[in-house]
DNA sequence: AGTCAAACTAGACACTGTCAAGATAAATCA
DNA sequence: TGATTTATCTTGACAGTGTCTAGTTTGACT
């Protein structure tokens, strides 16, 4: 807040500012350099913290991973929960997570718009989906305790109810849902159908 | 194809430039003046036709939702299906337009880029919602034909099952599946996917 | 043939991302 | 402490962008 030259904390400052630009303008609106006005410093400000705007983005996609990962992790430590419930927690906080972080959401499953390839961005995103991919297996495996389940079908799951959630997140997010704007319904919605999803005692194909 | 002033077939010619400018360079780098050069004509024929660039890009949903359409239709046409693969045909012809139409798709679905309260964006878009919405409900008539089934429910299950396709596709596009890039394989995690959500026999919850 | 509306061009403006060079403050080290 | 080095940030410039206005060309209609 204090107007010196050396800001101390400028980085944070200018992917906080980002966010709220993604927020109010959208992404197709932001610019680096009304990012810069946000946060009070000059227009080249940000490339020199980021490289580029490709290098901010990445910045806030890796924020969202964090806080992804965070919100499952957060979504599976209420007690006294059937397996069925855990999951349902797990795929209701992804969503929550989904629609309460539109600007984080939407820059982490862009990647073009990122460096998607540093580090940093393939550490957070894998952090992220391993707590995904270990709410599934416990569900899995206190569903069924005593066989063996291969890991191909493992697999297969973990897509199907990730890409449950996410289809779900995006077709909201992009208003494809739309005929339910109440709020109090929208819940019911998400569980409605996060509960259908759930898979099934399996039968072999 | 000939120089002269009145090119004839302008606004078509440009909407195919921004498909094929979006497939090779993609969305962030689209640029009006570019699908001008690559069309041959000046760099305000564009806002001409289109009024803006949100203006062409809705062009290129229309025809997304448009060939999605068909390409659904077309894949409840195979005889001698049962109503599972009928319902799998419909999935896998989603997933197939999808990978295969990303330039289109990735329009389609970020409503802040094109004019999508237009009349003919919404009819377009509510005409492919509406095939997609009758294949899940011939299915579950089929599936069930003596009980009557509450719309409520069907509609979850067309909300669960289209976000599953929906979510799969986004998920394989933002290279989130990346794991698997061999094609064979490809297909059959589709098919396992989509196969593992199809609804079993309903349990009252 | 003459008129008019549609199709398209030409030029301008404010804005953008990025780069190079300079200014300033903090940190390091004698 | 004082000098120097380093990271932080600014300034100015450049090509490229979307869109607006005014003009030019063409085809169609009476």
């Amino acid at each position: 807040m204090k107007a010196k030259y050396h800001h101390g904390d400028l980085a944070n400052s200018l992917v906080s500012a980002t966010v709220s630009l993604l927020q109010t303008r959208g992404l197709a609106q932001l610019s680096l350099r009304e990012v810069a006005r946000e946060a009070g410093v000059s227009h080249a400000a940000p490339a020199h913290h980021f490289g580029d705007k490709a290098g901010l983005l990445t910045a806030v996609a890796i924020e969202g991973y964090r806080v992804l990962a965070e919100a499952l992790r957060a979504s599976q430590t209420l007690e006294r929960r059937s397996p069925e419930q855990r999951l349902l927690d797990a795929g209701f906080a992804y969503i929550q997570f989904a629609l309460s972080h539109t600007a984080h959401f939407e820059v982490m499953f862009h990647p073009a718009l990122t460096h998607s390839e540093s580090p940093e961005y393939i550490t957070a995103s894998l952090a992220a989906k391993a707590v995904l991919e270990t709410c599934i297996r416990n569900f899995l495996r206190q569903q069924s305790p005593l066989e063996q389940i291969p890991e191909r079908q493992i697999q297969a799951t973990v897509i199907a109810l990730w890409s449950q959630v996410h289809g779900f997140a995006n077709l909201w997010l992009a208003g494809n849902l739309g005929d339910i704007t109440d709020t109090v319904r929208r819940d019911m919605v998400i569980l409605d159908v996060l509960a259908s999803v759930i898979p099934r005692p399996h039968q072999p194909t």
